[in-house]
DNA sequence: AATGACGCAAATCCG
DNA sequence: TTGCGTCATT
C-alpha cells in the first residue's frame, strides 16, 4: 500500500534466461508463450496454473514489458503475495512496481488516489459486512421501518440484497423478484432504504467492499481521462480465478482492457464456486463472444493426483451440463481407489478421521499435509471433540473473522476515529461502551459531535490523472478542529452518570491524535489499553486473557504498516486465514488442516477427508433452492475431490443428531456419492459399525 | 423515556 | 459466542 518506488525510465528486456519450453508442457507452453490480443486459458485443478501465470508474468516481463505496465489480479491477498513471490524467484530480482491483488485491494488502491474526484475524502473507511449491516440498521430506524415479525427483511437480508445487485449489475427489482419474491411488493420501501444507505455513507465517508469495485468502475466511467491514464497504464492484464469473478468485476475487466484488448483470462470453470456472491460463470464461457479474437488454451493434464482420483472427479461432475468439455488426463503412476466411509453417526465419524489421521502420522505421514473438509463450519464441530480426545493438533478456519470479534473492533474504533473523524459507526461504538449511554443517546451525542465539525475541505479541483505511474505525494489531510476539544464540546448533551468516561475518551482520544502518535497503531492500542480497555476485557468476559493476547498480536502485526490508513485498509480487506499465517509462533507447528471447501481452493494435500455427504448438508439443502444450486454444489464436490493428491476419503454419517433433544435423525448419503459408480471406490469397514441391514 | 439486566434463539460459502 | 425482545429500574 505504500508509494511505489520511482521507476526506471526504461526497461531493458531481460536476455532470456528461462528455457520455457523445457520447464513446461507443451499446453502451458503454448499459453505462457501467448501473443498479445485476449486470451482465455482453462486450466484444470492441478495443472499447474498457478505455474503458468507465474512463467507469464516472467515471459513477458523478459519480452521487455516494464513491471509497473501489468497488473495481475487474483481471488486472495495471499494468492498474489505467493504469485509475485515465486515471480521473483523465477527471475531473481524484486517486482514491487507489479500492480497485483485482489479486485477489493486494487479498488482501494486506486479510490485512494482519486476519492476526491468522486466526492470522498482520500482517508475513508472501509465498511465490514457488520459495519455494513449496522448502518443499514441505522437507516431502517431513521425511515421507521422494523423487521419484526418477517414483515420486512433485516438489515442482513437487506445487504446482501444491495450487494447482489451491485456485484450483478442488475436493477433492485430484479434481484428483490428472483431472490425474496416475498418481499418484492415492499420495493418502494426497499428502494428508499438503499438510497438511505449510500448518502449514509457518503456522509461519513465510508465505502463498503462492493463500493470499492463500483465506484472504481464509476470513477473510470465518469472521468475518461482517469480510465484512459489506467488504460494506458495496463499494457497486460491478467486474471486469475477467472470463473469466479462476477459481472461487475468482469465490466471492470473489459473497461480496463478496452485499448489494449491485453487480457488472459484464466480458470476452470468447473471450479465456479462463489454463485451465491454474484459469480457467474457465463463471464467465462462467453469470454470468447465478449473478444471473438480470443485465443482459447487448455490445460488438461494433471499433476497433482493419483488417476483412481481423477476418475472420481470426472465421474462426480459429469452430471453437470454448463461446462467446457474438458477431462483431466493424469499424469502420476497409479494409487489406491478412494473410500466411501459409512459411519453410525458424526461422533463416529470425528472418531474414524481421527484414529485414520492418528495411523497414517504413525506410519511417517506429516498433519500438515492432511485436511478434513467440509461444506459449513459447524458441520465439524463433533470433530473437533475426536481431534482434541485423540490429541491430534489441528488449526481451524474458524466461522467468524479474526478481526470481527468484538473486543478487536473496540479497540480498532478508537484508532478509526482518530482516522476518520466523520466516522459515525465508531463514535458510536466508543459512546455506547460508556455507563448510561444507550442507543438514543449516543445517537444524541453523535449530532453534537458532528456539529462541530469543520466545514468538509471543498472538493479538490479535478486533478488530471498522475502523469507517471505514480500518484504524486498525497498530502495529508488538512489538519481538523482538535477531536478532544470537539468532544468535550458535547459536554452538554453528556448523562451525568457518564461525564467522567466521557472526559476520559476526551483525553485517550486526544493522545492518541498526537502527532507522533497518530501513525503508529501499536503505540495507539498500547494507549486504549492503559486508559482502561484491559479491565473493561476483565470485566465483560470470561476470557480477559485470551483477548489481551489477541490485542497484543494486533499491535505487533500494525507494525509492518507505515500508516494508519494503511494498517486498517488491510485490516478490512484481509480474511483471518491470511492474518493467522501471519504469526510466525505457529506456523511451522505441524498441525492437521480443518477447513471449509471454499477456503481450501487452490491448495493440496495428500490425504483429504470429505465430511458429512448428507443429502441436505452436502449438497446444502439452501443451496439448492436457487436454480443453478445443484451445479455449484456439484462443482463444490469436484474442488473438494481434487484437492487430494494421494488419498481421498468420502465420509457420511447415517444419522445426525436433532436440534433439540437426543433423538437421531436419519441421514440419506448425499446424491453426489450416488452418481459415483460404485466401482470406482472401496468401502472401508469400520470395525465399530453394526450393519443394520 | 431511556438504559441495562436477563433469558432465549441462532448459525453456508467470502473480500 | 452474539443479537434480540422483554421487563424492571433510574
Amino acid at each position: 500500500m505504500s508509494r511505489e518506488p520511482a521507476l526506471p525510465p526504461f526497461w531493458a528486456p531481460v536476455p532470456l534466461q528461462i528455457d520455457y519450453a523445457r520447464e513446461l508442457n507443451a499446453q502451458q507452453y503454448a499459453a505462457v508463450t501467448a501473443p498479445p490480443g485476449p486470451s482465455l486459458v482453462i486450466a484444470g485443478a492441478g495443472s499447474g496454473k498457478t505455474r503458468a501465470l507465474i512463467y507469464r508474468v516472467a515471459y513477458l516481463l523478459e519480452q521487455g514489458i516494464p513491471p509497473n505496465r501489468i497488473l495481475l489480479l487474483t481471488f486472495t491477498n495471499k494468492a498474489a503475495q505467493e504469485m509475485m513471490r515465486r515471480t521473483a524467484d523465477l527471475l531473481g530480482r524484486g517486482l514491487a512496481a507489479l500492480w497485483g491483488g485482489t479486485f477489493h485491494a486494487l479498488g482501494n488502491r486506486v479510490l485512494r488516489r482519486h476519492a476526491d474526484q468522486l466526492g470522498y475524502s482520500r482517508d475513508f473507511t472501509i465498511l465490514d459486512s457488520e459495519d455494513a449491516r449496522r448502518l443499514i440498521t441505522t437507516c431502517m430506524t431513521e425511515a421507521e421501518v422494523n423487521a419484526k415479525g418477517g414483515k420486512f427483511p433485516k438489515a442482513e437480508v437487506l445487504a446482501d440484497l444491495f450487494s447482489l445487485a451491485v456485484n450483478t449489475r442488475q436493477p433492485l427489482s430484479a434481484v428483490l423478484r428472483d431472490q425474496h419474491a416475498r418481499f418484492a411488493r415492499l420495493e418502494p420501501q426497499i428502494r428508499d432504504l438503499q438510497q438511505r444507505y449510500a448518502a449514509r455513507k457518503r456522509a461519513i465517508n465510508a465505502l463498503d467492499f462492493d463500493d470499492l469495485l463500483a465506484q472504481w468502475l464509476r470513477l473510470m466511467r465518469e472521468h475518461p481521462e482517469i480510465g484512459e491514464h489506467y488504460q494506458r497504464r495496463f499494457q497486460f492484464i491478467l486474471v486469475d480465478e477467472y470463473q469466479d469473478t462476477n459481472p461487475l468485476q468482469g465490466e471492470l475487466i473489459d473497461l480496463l482492457a478496452a485499448r489494449n484488448q491485453n487480457v488472459m483470462a484464466v480458470g476452470d470453470d468447473a471450479q465456479s464456486i462463489y454463485g451465491w456472491r454474484g459469480a457467474s460463470c457465463l463471464n467465462i464461457l462467453k469470454f470468447p463472444e465478449r473478444y471473438p479474437a480470443a485465443k482459447v488454451y487448455k490445460i488438461e493434464t494433471n499433476y497433482r493426483s493419483t488417476p483412481e482420483i481423477l476418475r472420481v472427479a470426472n465421474a462426480a461432475i459429469a452430471a453437470n451440463v454448463h461446462q467446457f468439455a474438458k477431462k483431466l488426463a493424469p499424469a502420476r503412476p497409479a494409487g489406491g481407489k478412494p473410500w466411501v466411509v459409512a459411519c453410525a453417526d458424526a461422533t463416529e465419524q470425528g472418531a474414524f478421521v481421527a484414529q485414520r489421521v492418528a495411523q497414517l502420522r504413525a506410519e511417517g505421514g506429516r498433519l500438515s499435509r492432511m485436511a478434513v473438509l467440509y461444506r459449513a463450519h459447524f458441520h465439524a464441530l463433533e470433530l473437533q471433540l475426536e481431534l482434541t480426545h485423540g490429541d491430534i493438533p489441528f488449526i481451524i478456519t474458524s466461522g467468524i473473522r479474526f478481526f470481527e470479534q468484538a473486543h478487536i473492533k473496540d479497540v480498532i474504533a478508537y484508532v478509526k476515529l482518530v482516522a476518520n473523524p466523520r466516522d459515525e459507526l465508531s463514535f458510536k461504538r466508543l459512546a455506547l461502551a460508556l455507563p448510561g449511554i444507550g442507543a438514543k443517546g449516543a445517537d444524541k451525542l453523535w449530532r453534537a459531535f458532528a456539529a462541530g465539525a469543520p466545514t468538509p475541505p471543498p472538493a479538490r479541483p479535478a486533478a488530471p490523472p498522475a502523469d507517471g505511474p505514480d500518484a504524486p505525494g498525497i498530502p495529508p489531510p488538512e489538519p481538523s478542529l482538535p477531536l478532544a476539544a470537539r468532544l468535550r464540546a458535547c459536554g452538554r448533551v453528556v448523562p451525568k452518570k457518564a461525564a467522567a468516561a466521557w472526559a476520559q475518551l476526551a483525553a485517550t482520544l486526544e493522545q492518541l491524535a498526537a502527532e507522533d502518535v497518530r501513525d503508529d497503531v501499536a503505540a495507539m492500542i498500547g494507549l486504549v489499553m492503559k486508559a482502561g480497555y484491559a479491565e473493561y476485557l476483565a470485566s465483560n468476559y470470561t476470557n480477559p486473557e485470551t483477548r489481551l493476547e489477541e490485542l497484543e498480536q494486533l499491535a505487533i502485526f500494525a507494525r509492518q504498516f507505515p500508516t494508519t490508513t494503511d494498517f486498517l485498509t488491510q485490516l478490512a480487506l484481509l480474511t483471518n486465514l491470511e492474518a493467522e499465517s501471519e504469526s510466525p509462533a505457529r506456523a511451522d507447528e505441524d498441525r492437521l488442516r480443518l477447513s471449509t471447501i471454499h477456503q481450501a481452493k487452490g491448495l493440496e494435500f495428500d490425504v483429504v477427508f470429505v465430511i458429512m455427504l448428507c443429502d441436505g448438508l452436502f449438497p446444502l439443502e439452501r443451496a439448492l433452492a436457487s436454480p443453478a444450486g445443484e451445479e455449484e454444489e456439484r462443482r463444490l464436490m469436484y474442488v473438494a475431490i481434487t484437492r487430494a493428491r494421494n488419498e481421498l476419503y468420502l465420509c457420511y454419517p447415517r444419522q445426525r443428531a436433532a436440534y433439540g433433544s437426543g433423538g437421531g435423525l436419519a441421514q440419506w448419503p448425499s446424491r453426489f456419492l450416488q452418481e459415483i459408480p460404485r466401482k470406482l471406490l472401496k468401502e472401508w469397514e469400520l470395525p465399530s459399525f453394526e450393519r443394520d441391514e
